[in-house]
DNA sequence: CCAGTTTTTGCGTTTTTATGCAGGGATTTC
DNA sequence: GAAATCCCTGCATAAAAACGCAAAAACTGG
């Protein structure tokens, strides 16, 4: 079989199933794996597959795109993120809600970094697949078309069934007086069960929405262990909240 | 036997083999393999076929069918989205597997229709939330990383919970002796489960993938109802399903 | 017909290409 | 953390292509 022709065929066969073993390859071809692998490496130089270990993969299927920018307050995000994920550790299970601070903390994880991370929210849970080594566990249910997010009483029974270590929730508005609360009344559900499946609870907030109130209850302050915000830990506005017990960073 | 004779029949080989060997060339018209290159390279000069090294190739072989937009064989795809979406009706539960097959229909669903649409793959979910009168439900476990889709125990036992209307399956492998196939375990679980949870079984398929075979049996052919491919459904090549008891569309 | 020119063809020689093989790392897996 | 896989590098070899050359064939214009 002519060079070309063998590569149109591996072109075909990872097009036709979105992927391609190269033992399988060599097998049906009859060549060396050294030469199937020389193949595979043109057609990736070539950009026409994916090269990954052991075989390739089709492009068109591998990456989803979804709107990275238009983020609001984004650098601000970052550094949140930032300081959220020096509390993961190697080993961890992590529950995390949705939220532009939260898809930020997802982009940002270490490639090296290898932890479970558990979320119903679908741009999140897009970020996480990215990274190689993190397992990534979604949570069923019906999905809530404005937010992305499942909601509903099986995802929060599938919540209840985990005690994860570190929770990450994205705030929409905290206050000393009425604690974390949110608009979507589904999604408040949802939190409550993160909040109750979790070692730890870390609120994520952009300092503009620290001592806002929004409609729905989550939690009290006492049901938060740690406030991150892109603001100082010692900053004044956040000194009510260390004098609440909460730990500030 | 004259130049022009000789690239004529070696025209003539290149378009009916779609390739020739200089060596068998040589052989069958008795003359030097200089003279057979040469004759090649004249050819190719006037682009009437490609030159590889130990033969030349159709120009049509190489170029065909790839896949500048990213979907491999997609108008094919569409047709059959097509055909199948004419299958739903609205307030159906309809339960989908994953595949560009899929997101195809996902995409091509009628703004209208109003059913409820079951699936554990990311890519295809994010076509049915943009629907507004569908439901999604999202099928939660492990990420496949590579498929993008949810598998394990977790997501079969869901499965197992639903009995859907209609269940589209997106095929990598369709033939007669060995049935449906694929080539990841655990998205053959998932299948096998949606299978046994729907009243009609769907298969999608261009007809490129009938009559393959692939190492992992989904189920046999009495296992599925319909088979839908861009074809017509009097063509020859599913003539042997129909006669298997498969409505063909 | 014929000398001169061009075209075509075949034959060495050199270059390039394709492929397999061996080893040393890297990565994955259990 | 040890075993198994896979991957990369360099090297050897065989096949094919390119090149130059010269002989043979074909054409050309008297």
């Amino acid at each position: 079989m002519l060079k070309k022709e063998r590569q149109a065929y591996i072109l075909h066969q990872v097009n036709l199933h979105n992927k391609v073993l190269s033992a399988s390859l060599c097998d049906e071809i009859k060549v060396s794996e050294d030469t199937i692998r020389r193949d595979l490496q043109e057609l990736a130089d070539e950009g026409k597959i994916i090269k990954v270990h052991g075989g390739a993969l089709s492009p068109s299927f591998n990456h989803v795109n979804f709107p990275s920018n238009g983020v609001y307050s984004q650098s601000q995000k970052k550094v949140i993120a930032q300081k959220a994920i020096s509390l993961i550790s190697n080993g961890m299970f992590v529950l995390t809600s949705g939220g532009t601070t939260i898809i930020e903390l997802a982009r940002m994880l270490p490639h090296q970094l290898k932890a479970t991370f558990i979320s119903g929210s679908i741009p999140v849970i897009l970020e996480y697949i990215h990274h190689p080594n993190i397992e990534v566990i979604l949570i069923g249910d019906k999905i809530s078309k404005n937010s992305k997010i499942t909601v509903g009483s099986q995802a929060i029974a599938k919540i209840r069934e985990i005690k994860a270590d570190l929770c990450f929730l994205g705030t929409n508005a905290i206050d000393l007086e009425h604690g974390v609360t949110d608009n979507d009344w589904e999604v408040v559900q949802l939190k409550k069960a993160m909040i109750e499946s979790s070692k730890k609870v870390v609120c994520l907030s952009i300092a503009e929405k620290v001592n806002t109130v929004q409609p729905i209850r989550v939690c009290g302050l006492s049901g938060i262990d740690m406030l991150i915000t892109e603001l100082d830990a010692d900053n004044y506005l956040l000194k009510p909240y260390v004098k609440a017990g909460i730990q500030v960073m």
